[in-house]
DNA sequence: ACATTAATTCAACAAAATTTGAAATGAATT
DNA sequence: AATTCATTTCAAATTTTGTTGAATTAATGT
């Protein structure tokens, strides 16, 4: 996992010879020093390519309807118009999104015959819970 | 966990003896059998409370910026001008972006002295992955 | 080629989330 | 009670998301 870069890397407001980085209170400069000070919390943060790709999972999963479309096709796969059934949603609206939850890798779907049928991806698996 | 109404308890468009409910592929149709028939899907939705609940959360998590906030505090609590100094984000952004994660319950702030320190709750903690 | 059914795409619009900078608040200190 | 520092709140501007209905594509059968 690769890191971000941040504003403790570079050497802005260098510190005296035995000064403090921040006034900050002291628990809190405690810690940081027993974790390996200010520096060492860059190496708690996943990069940022990683955090944008969750962020976009999360958001796709950020809404009641698209919620309820996966809860639908976790056990079984179903076309469009089942789903629809069921959501009583319009037909864009409801492809509107199943497309956002298909963008991220949530679910798939494949013709069949003159349906569509989508199912659960195994990111989406891992994701619903 | 209760359950959604959905247009499979309303007496619509009802079936003739032996006949089909909807012109749908056969495979699906089958499968649908097997679980109890199109009504059954209701079962294996969350109520509507549920759902909402869970798609707040993951709005609040679909954000990199308060990604890297949860990151942060995962493993020490911190005051918001270390945060900020890391993230390097305007006073009011970053107080923004603590608020939602705040107001859903994934990090929680207390006051010592003139600071005030964040840190991540059990809930904050169970989501971060 | 034409019609039919299933589902998607498009463009315009509405609604919600985010950003910005200025002003306000809370806590500690003088 | 005035000052200072850390942080939040507010309102306006901007950006992103979601909705709607009409038009389009895809697959199938005639």
């Amino acid at each position: 996992m690769k890191r971000v870069s941040c504003a403790c890397c570079e050497p802005e407001g260098k510190n005296e010879a035995g000064g403090k980085d921040l006034d900050i209170p002291e628990q809190i400069q405690k810690e940081l020093d027993a974790i390996g000070g200010f520096e060492a919390l860059a190496g708690r943060v996943p990069d940022a390519a990683h955090l944008e790709e969750k962020s976009r999972i999360y958001h796709a999963l950020s809404d009641p309807l698209r919620l309820t479309i996966l809860y639908l096709i976790r056990d079984q796969p179903l076309c469009v118009c089942v789903i629809n059934r069921f959501t009583r949603l319009s037909g864009s609206k409801l492809s509107y999104h199943l497309n956002i939850l298909k963008e991220i890798g949530l679910i798939e779907g494949e013709y069949h015959g003159n349906w569509i049928i989508y199912s659960l991806t195994d990111t989406g698996r891992e994701f619903l819970r």
